[in-house]
DNA sequence: TTGCAAATTGATCTTTGCGTCAAGGTTAGC
DNA sequence: GCTAACCTTGACGCAAAGATCAATTTGCAA
């Protein structure tokens, strides 16, 4: 059994079919120090659960998507999982003076992600409304056109 | 004079300063077929004009922001050079059922680049939608405890 | 006319993001 | 306990997109 259920465990070659990578990949993003397996079976093998699915699918988003090199996604991944941290010392302490002053930190790193990727969507939807309006003017000829030259079809 | 400003007639290095590239880069432009000076100066030296300036913007903009390799960007390009003659074509005729015909295909071509471009839209609005959710979430979460335990500032 | 910045072509170098062997070690199923 | 399928590390290869020489030329400017 290659591939455990119940645990979730896997081995490098069901997590590169399941997110559509090769193995190669895979031992290239840990290299980089984007993606660590969660152990090492005995013999050497490299296992990963569920959490490793999800971040491959996250690092995939942000390197095909949104097009950022390795050497991006792996500080944008740094930054994420210090929310993790952020998080995890809130869940930790019961001090709401502390728990405000990490939540105003959560809120600032999702403010800087979320410039990142607003200029992104500010340059694309420049784009697509050009387009849009380069489309509209053809069809205003267009209908001029076949208005006025007798209607076809 | 390195730059002409009366004809915009200028050299690479100008052209590069300008969109802050190197003169390399535009030589490589030229080798891939993605930017032709508009002329050469008798020593050999490339000469630029505004056109070349809004090509080259358009360029990296494609490059950059949407993430197409160059080998893309040409073939992109490439389409927005029919475009261009289709309306050159369209200027050129009065025929009505030439006209609508051009017509068509212009805004058949336009489809397909806004498609594109949608597509990536579409990702990264997902991603905007995401990092709102969890600031509201946090907002929330901040409220409630700067609320319940006494406001500060 | 000489001098220096900027240009030319050509060649080789670098980085990124993997692909592709090579030579073995591990493990599930029979 | 054997075999086939899968895994390991290591090394080299490759395409894209330039960067960096190197050896000359060009051309404005004093």
């Amino acid at each position: 059994m290659s591939h455990n259920i119940a645990t979730g465990e896997m081995r490098i070659g069901d997590l590169a079919r399941r997110a559509e990578v090769t193995p190669r990949t895979l031992r290239y993003y840990e290299s980089l120090g984007l993606l660590q397996p969660a152990a090492r079976r005995s013999g050497g093998f490299r296992l990963y659960d569920e959490a490793a699915v999800r971040r491959l699918a996250r690092i995939r988003q942000l390197k095909e998507l949104l097009g950022f090199s390795l050497d991006e996604v792996r500080e944008i991944l740094r930054s994420e999982d210090a929310v993790q941290e952020i998080r995890a010392r809130y869940l930790g302490t019961e001090d709401a003076g502390v728990r405000a002053q990490l939540l105003r930190q959560a809120l600032e790193r999702a403010g800087a992600q979320r410039e990142l990727v607003r200029r992104k969507l500010a340059g694309l939807q420049a784009m697509d409304d050009e387009i849009a309006e380069r489309q509209a003017r053809i069809r205003q000829l267009l209908q001029q056109s076949t208005g006025a030259g007798g209607r076809q079809e």
